[in-house]
RNA sequence: GCUCUGGUAGCUCAGUGGUAGAGCGCUUCCUUGGUAAGGAAGAGGUCGCGGGUUCGAUCCCCGCCCAGAGCUCCA
């Protein structure tokens, strides 16, 4: 379409379906400038044709465009990563030999790697921030540069590192770079504007990462940082931060006392204290109440094996690194167990199965033990002995659908009752799948299938399965928005094979079953650390180590406290008679403790037979209640799992 | 495993080349207290472990162990 006039003129459009006319080279600040001088104040980035790009460039005839301002989500990633730079920008200018890595925009903000020959102390990062505060305040635009090969070897040719990625763009793409004053990156973009639209940014920490993630190449020193357009949004980020600190549940599971780790003990070996193991105790017995209602046989198995088993799985080959070394006893090799497969295919394999046994369904919270690398180790989430919530269930092909209806209602019902929402993502077959690959990806589509027909808005990880069968995830949500694996469904076509496990069907012919791995909360020790965070420590009523602590205003009432402590301890509440020091002391122990229940007995109480009940955290807001009212409320309370 | 930082009383931490301190907690005594710390006294330490330097090391150096942040890894 061309309009007759002397200037050649472009036709773009708009999100709404409006069509735009602009002289040719127009750009996208054009472009807002003349839908409204509010847009072209607010316009950050645009996306044309799906693509997001700075708002500097010419627009194409013909394009697509949606001009992005802080309120679209794009926006953060394009604003993080002109963060990135500004932070480069800095660096360079304190430390002008610094090698520049990369700067990528990340979930929650940004980072930089450069090179230099000393870690950066925190006084450095703090000068460096300040420094990022000059940059902005200098409001240096972005301009982006297509320059040729040639051209950009000479402009890094002091920078080995800019230099191998040089080498390592096609011939075929287009080489940029970005300036904003007088720092100079090879960068695709895109950009906000200029540095001056940075406002509400925070460096958070600096630590080595090694150049291209690759372990056996260089280490680098990494700042990381988040930026955000409001001061609001900031803020609350930070916030959010701060509020993880705080229920670290390594820091609650000492001030709780509900589990340790020791030197002389070993790393990553968790000892769960009384209180701790009052938790575990509970959630173990929920669990396996869960279980047998749901079809599941209890099964028991050792904590060694013989290496053999390992052989068979294969797991001898592959995992050798990760397990802990063998153990030699009359001349047999033994291994402490690092997961509980082979154990349960042995019990399967242990008579002959007809079709009519099926599905068969085995758990156990089964521990096992993995020498994890010692850098990896992180207080219960990440450990070498751990109790998994294992189960394998033996079933035919054709039952692959039905099973994962009922994983889905079990998972489903588990979460829920611990209050986590959760999302679930569908893996399907690798490159390097073995077997045939019809099976596979017919088994996928059955899941897709149960997925949909449940309405679940499921992710779908396109080549994440693993090379013996495809696998649903389930990934939870915390109370602060953080997403933990919750559960996963994965699907077996190899191990029956490698375990020879059969059944004979109708036909009276062996047929080999399809097997289904599934942890619901994956271990105990993981899961009860995340519960630890995310409750913050204050657990639900029914999980509570210590439900209700009875305090007597004096010694004198010791006996009336006694009576109810009775009472309590008759319906199976955790129940403690707190008798030291004076009541306001044992009110905020009890507090700092996050005891669910303070009941409080003097002399009104003890002469009325009620008693004064104080919720946790509901300061001076208290109860007076009759005590076999009170009794049977948190029986009630406890009998329902209320959160 | 790698880089950096750290390890002092049960906990949180201060401190020093001449064998060590606080607060909380614990024990005992006084107080019998009505809603987030009543008062006093006392006990409690191989200053992570092993070497080295030094007349002397908790402190300086080396190795190891453990922890923290990040990287890498996670059947």
């Amino acid at each position: 379409m061309s309009t007759p006039t002397d200037r050649p003129s472009i036709c773009v459009s708009l999100p709404d379906g409006r069509e735009l006319a602009l002289p040719e080279g127009a750009t996208a600040a054009d472009l807002a400038a003349k839908i409204g001088p509010g847009l072209a104040r607010a316009a950050l980035a645009a996306t044309v044709d799906g693509e997001v790009r700075d708002l500097a460039r010419p627009l194409p005839d013909g394009a697509e465009v949606r001009l992005l301002t802080e309120r679209d989500p794009e926006a953060l990633g394009v604003l993080r990563h002109s963060a990135a730079h500004v932070l480069a920008t800095a660096v360079r200018e304190l430390v002008p030999t610094a090698g520049i890595g990369f700067g990528p925009a990340i979930d929650d903000g940004f980072y930089y790697d450069f090179d230099v020959p000393e870690p950066f102390t925190p006084e450095q990062v703090a000068a460096i921030e300040e420094r990022m505060a000059a940059v902005i305040e200098a409001d240096h635009p972005f301009e982006r540069q297509v320059v040729s090969r040639q051209e950009a070897c000479d402009l890094f040719s002091d920078d080995p590192l800019k230099l191998e990625r040089l080498g390592e763009i096609g011939d075929d793409e287009e080489i940029t770079v970005y300036r904003d004053g007088p720092f100079l990156d090879l960068c695709r973009g895109p950009h906000v504007p200029s540095t001056g639209r940075l406002g509400h940014y925070r460096l958070l920490s600096a630590a080595g990462a090694y150049w291209r993630g690759d372990e056996r190449r260089r280490m680098l020193q990494r700042i990381y940082g988040t930026a955000f357009f409001r001061a609001k949004d900031l803020r609350a980020h930070l916030h959010r931060l701060e509020e993880a600190k705080k229920r670290d549940h390594r820091v609650l599971g000492k001030r709780l006392d509900l589990f340790s780790v020791q030197e002389e003990v070993g790393a990553g070996l968790v000892l769960w204290h009384p209180h701790g193991g009052r938790v575990r105790r509970i959630v173990e017995d929920f669990l396996r109440e869960s279980l047998v209602a749901h079809g599941y046989e209890l099964v028991y198995t050792p904590h060694l094996a013989s290496e053999e088993l390992y052989r068979i799985s294969g797991h001898l080959d592959v995992f050798a690194e990760d397990m802990f070394p063998a153990m030699e006893s009359g001349g047999d090799r033994f291994r402490m167990k690092p997961m509980n497969c082979p154990h349960h295919f042995m019990i399967y394999r242990s008579q002959v199965r007809s079709y009519r046994d099926l599905p068969l369904r085995f758990a156990e919270l089964g521990t096992c033990y993995r020498y994890e690398r010692s850098g990896t180790l992180h207080g219960m989430l990440r450990v070498r002995s751990f109790t998994q919530d294992d189960a394998h269930i033996f079933i035919r092909e054709d039952q692959i659908a039905e099973e994962y209806q009922r994983l889905l209602d079990l998972g489903d019902h588990l979460l829920g009752v611990f209050g986590y929402e959760y999302r679930v993502a569908l893996s399907t077959r690798p490159e390097k799948a073995i077997g045939d690959a019809a099976v596979y990806d017919a088994a996928s589509d059955r899941l897709a299938g149960v997925l949909r027909e449940r309405g679940l808005d499921y992710e779908l990880d396109e080549g994440g399965g693993a090379f013996y069968g495809p696998k649903v995830d389930i990934l939870v949500t915390d109370a602060l928005g953080r997403e933990w694996q919750g559960g996963t469904f994965q699907l077996d076509f190899l191990m029956p094979e490698r375990f020879g496990l059969e059944y004979v069907g109708r036909d009276n012919r062996r047929h080999q079953v399809v097997v289904v791995h599934r942890t619901l909360l994956g271990s105990m020790e993981r899961f009860i650390g995340g519960l630890i965070e995310h409750y913050g420590g204050a657990f639900p009523l029914w999980l509570a180590p210590v439900q209700v602590r009875v305090l007597p205003v004096s010694e004198q009432w010791e006996g009336s406290a006694a009576e109810l402590v009775a009472q309590l301890s008759a319906v199976g509440l955790r129940v403690e008679l707190d008798q030291r020091d004076t009541l306001g002391y044992r009110i905020r122990a009890a507090e700092t403790m996050k005891v669910p229940y303070m009941a409080i007995v003097g002399e009104r109480e003890a002469e009325a037979g009620t008693v004064a009940v104080r919720a946790r955290g509901a300061r001076r807001k208290q109860v007076a209640m009759e005590r076999g009212e009170f009794v049977s409320r948190l029986a009630d309370e406890v009998e329902r799992r209320v959160l």
